[in-house]
DNA sequence: AGCACGCCGACT
DNA sequence: GTCGGCGTGCTC
């Protein structure tokens, strides 16, 4: 037992979850040990501050100014894992590290002293007068568990007056119960599933690699209906064996619900829950569990990569190429890249799964780097539907029309048919653009260099990107004419439109953000396609996603082109993503599917690969223009935004920037470029982007390159490593 | 992130 | 004459 060391007061570095630089120096409370992880009360200011002990401390602060801090009560501890990764994320992303820290802190009261609840056991005397509902009571707490008066009351099914005379009567005594009642731990056996041959040996080597408890990456990647969620709950299943806890995470917070029954149906009981939609107190319980190790299974968003893990066996990184994953506010990180980094600090394997894998992964895969576990067979009879292709340079109907002849009649017998199609046009929306025809005028957002999208049904402009609203002017803005504003392009709105004056007596609903914003209204148009209380879907990429719809055959992507190959590195890739995923929906079950794509460039290779159904040779070719143009992951980039309200400034120092770039062996330095939208909520944001060769180390480049720069005070920095959107 | 300090407009 | 707007700066 260390004595007479630690009597004294040591210095250390504690790091605050505050944007600063580094840890600040404190003085540990008398007899307190330097344990890094260490969680304390730190003097900051006027007002006290949580903050972990980090480091032995610089020591450049003079000794008189330093300040003392105190363990909370139990002096918790992070454990070593969360401190390396959190280290290591600030490293790599240049996020300062105290920001980091804060995404592990994100629950505040988590450290809050434990508030007992009040519970009720069998007392010591028994009531003079017994009733059928004291005895039921009675006999409830007999096993000698204690239970609150409300759930004493359901359980015996007595009112809690009943209750309520047991205690007076001293027949009930009084219990403290923990605050939490402890989260049900799921059961590794309690309904395994029949695996084919391809999932069980897939399931297997998942299995091996978590008994093993090395870190290890493996891409599941399996055909949409393939069993992927069933086959890694396998591997699920072995970390609950071993008493090892897993962390599966998800692109986006309303994937979850559907997950948690899934996963319930699995292992009996509903796994812990962690994303923005968690009540304050429920984040509160599931943070100490995970901490403490009784969270034994984590289903989270991106966020719940910084839970305090006490035992870490298992990753599951699901949908690994949805964009969602890279979080563009605040911290700037890439949650599934990250996941990857926090499988080797915690030893553990990591699984990345999808049916249409991120060009990274799929690379490391094929490199050997990944184990690349495939699942080429759908359950069941379903078939992949057949794509086929409309080229519209000629089969083009009237002007101001989006539905091409072919369509419209694949529509028609679809519905004769008696069944359900779905259009896809990812646009919300009833026009994207509003042009004046007199001279030309654009309508665009007052604080945004964007387009304003007009919303008919509400008879609004809207901008998507910082919520400006205005009405629909008589006149153009610009030179005064009436009746000359004209809407260009079409959005879901535009589609139903000219779908109902087809179609008028088929029943149609619109699926966008606008129309469902929420999971309520998500599931209650759901619900209305599953029971065929509508026949056409029209629909935003919120259709996109895994749902299943029995009676759907035809699919018709109203414009495929969209999000093409303006610049944007992975906008290819994104767009076979996403048609992919849409084509996925049609034929799922024993019926045949059709999908229809819309497109002006039906030899592009993505347009190919959708028709063809082959995959693999657009990925060959994707990769092997990254590695031509050295693009990641053959070669690596950072971008750097400045933004601001004064637009000169921003442009100062965007030039200042790329005047004082070193020059460096393997390091290109492009900018500065206004940003895509160079207007944005009114800031003024300039880009550099800095392309690196793979084996550079481009985060010391850009720490020396930014130490030796003074910006002004008005104008805001910000570094995006592995930039996935160039706006 | 908070919370101070600090210098310019509409109010008891 | 004050109250208060949020720009700028500091916290070991």
């Amino acid at each position: 037992m260390p004595t007479q060391a630690t009597a004294e007061q040591e210095r250390v570095g504690v790091l605050l979850p505050l944007p600063l630089d580094g840890p600040y120096d404190y003085r540990l409370a008398r007899g307190v040990p330097a344990t890094r992880g260490l969680v304390v009360a730190a003097p900051l200011g006027p007002r006290q501050s949580l903050g972990v002990v980090w480091d032995k401390g610089q020591g450049t602060v003079d000794e008189n100014k330093l300040k003392t801090a105190t363990p909370l009560d139990g002096r918790p501890v992070l454990p070593a894992g969360l401190c390396d990764f959190i280290d290591w994320v600030a490293r790599y992303t240049l996020n300062l590290p105290g920001m980091v820290l804060a995404m592990a802190l994100r629950s505040r009261q988590a450290f809050e002293a434990e508030v007992p609840r009040i519970g009720y056991g069998r007392g010591s005397t028994t009531p003079a007068r017994m009733t059928p509902a004291r005895q039921r009571v009675l006999a409830l707490v007999a096993d000698g568990l204690a239970r609150s008066v409300p759930q004493l009351a359901e359980d015996a099914n007595v009112t809690p007056s009943v209750v309520r005379g047991l205690i007076e009567a001293g027949a009930l005594a009084e219990v403290e119960l923990p605050e939490f009642t402890p989260l049900p731990v799921p059961e590794p056996d309690f309904a395994a599933p029949a695996l084919n041959t391809e999932q069980g040996l897939a399931a297997h080597l998942l299995r091996g690699a978590v008994a093993g408890h090395h870190f290890g990456v493996s891409l599941l990647d399996g055909v949409t209906g393939s069993g992927k969620t069933e086959t890694y709950f396998e591997a699920v299943a072995e970390a609950l064996c071993h008493g090892r806890q897993t962390l599966i995470l998800l692109p986006e917070i309303a994937l979850t619900v559907q997950f948690l029954d899934r996963f319930a149906e699995r292992f009996g009981v509903r796994p812990a829950e962690w994303h923005s939609d968690v009540s304050q107190r429920e984040r509160r319980r599931v943070w100490r569990a995970v901490m403490k190790g009784e969270a034994r299974v984590v289903v989270g968003a991106r966020s719940a990569l910084f839970l305090p893990f006490a035992s870490l066996g298992l990753i599951v990184v699901d949908e690994e190429h949805e964009q969602a994953y890279k979080q563009e506010d605040g911290a700037i990180y890439h949650a599934r890249d990250m996941a990857v980094v926090r499988g080797r600090i915690e030893n553990c394997p990591v699984v990345l799964a999808s049916a249409t894998p991120s060009l990274e992964s799929y690379v490391n895969a094929a490199s050997g780097r990944y184990a690349h576990l495939k699942l080429l067979r759908r359950h069941g009879a379903a078939v992949l539907p057949q794509v086929s292709l409309i080229d519209m340079r000629d089969a083009r109907g009237e002007p101001g029309t989006f539905l091409s002849p072919p369509l419209r009649q694949a529509l028609a017998t679809t519905l004769a048919a008696g069944e359900q199609a779905m259009l896809f046009l990812n646009r919300r929306g009833y026009a994207p653009l509003t042009l004046c025809a007199a001279c030309g005028h654009k309508m665009i957002c007052r604080d945004c260099s964007a387009w304003l999208v007009e919303h008919r049904y509400r008879k609004r402009l809207v901008c998507h990107h910082c919520g400006f609203e205005t009405g629909l002017p008589q006149q153009c803005p610009q030179c005064g004419e009436s009746g000359t504003l004209t809407a260009c392009g079409p959005g879901v709105e535009r589609v139903a439109e000219e779908f109902r004056s087809v179609f008028p007596e088929a029943r149609v609903a619109i699926a966008s953000s606008d129309t469902m914003t929420g999971p309520v209204e998500t599931q209650a148009a759901i619900r209305a396609m599953v029971k065929r209380e509508i026949d056409v879907l029209i629909g935003t990429q919120i259709v996109a996603k895994g749902h299943h719809f029995p009676q759907l055959t035809l699919v018709g992507v109203v414009d495929a082109d969209l999000g093409g190959s303006d610049g944007d590195l992975r906008a290819r890739e994104r767009t076979f993503q996403l048609l992919h995923q849409v084509a996925g929906r049609a034929g799922r079950a024993e019926k045949p599917g059709l999908v229809l794509m819309q497109t002006r460039n039906p030899d592009d290779a993505v347009m190919h690969a959708l028709a063809s159904s082959d995959r693999d040779a657009f990925y060959e070719q994707e990769r092997q223009f990254r590695q031509a143009t050295q693009s990641p992951p053959f070669g690596r980039l950072a971008a750097i935004i400045l933004s601001g309200h004064d637009g000169e400034a921003v442009r100062k120092a965007g030039r200042d920037l790329a005047r004082a770039a070193p020059a460096s062996r393997g390091i290109k330095v492009w900018g500065p470029t206004p940003a895509f939208y160079s207007l944005l909520r009114g800031q003024t944001r300039e880009r550099l982007l800095v392309q690196a060769e793979r084996m550079v180390d481009v985060q010391a480049y850009l720490r020396t390159w930014l130490a030796g720069v003074t910006i002004a005070r008005s104008v805001r920095l910000t570094v995006d490593v592995d930039p996935v959107s160039f706006f």
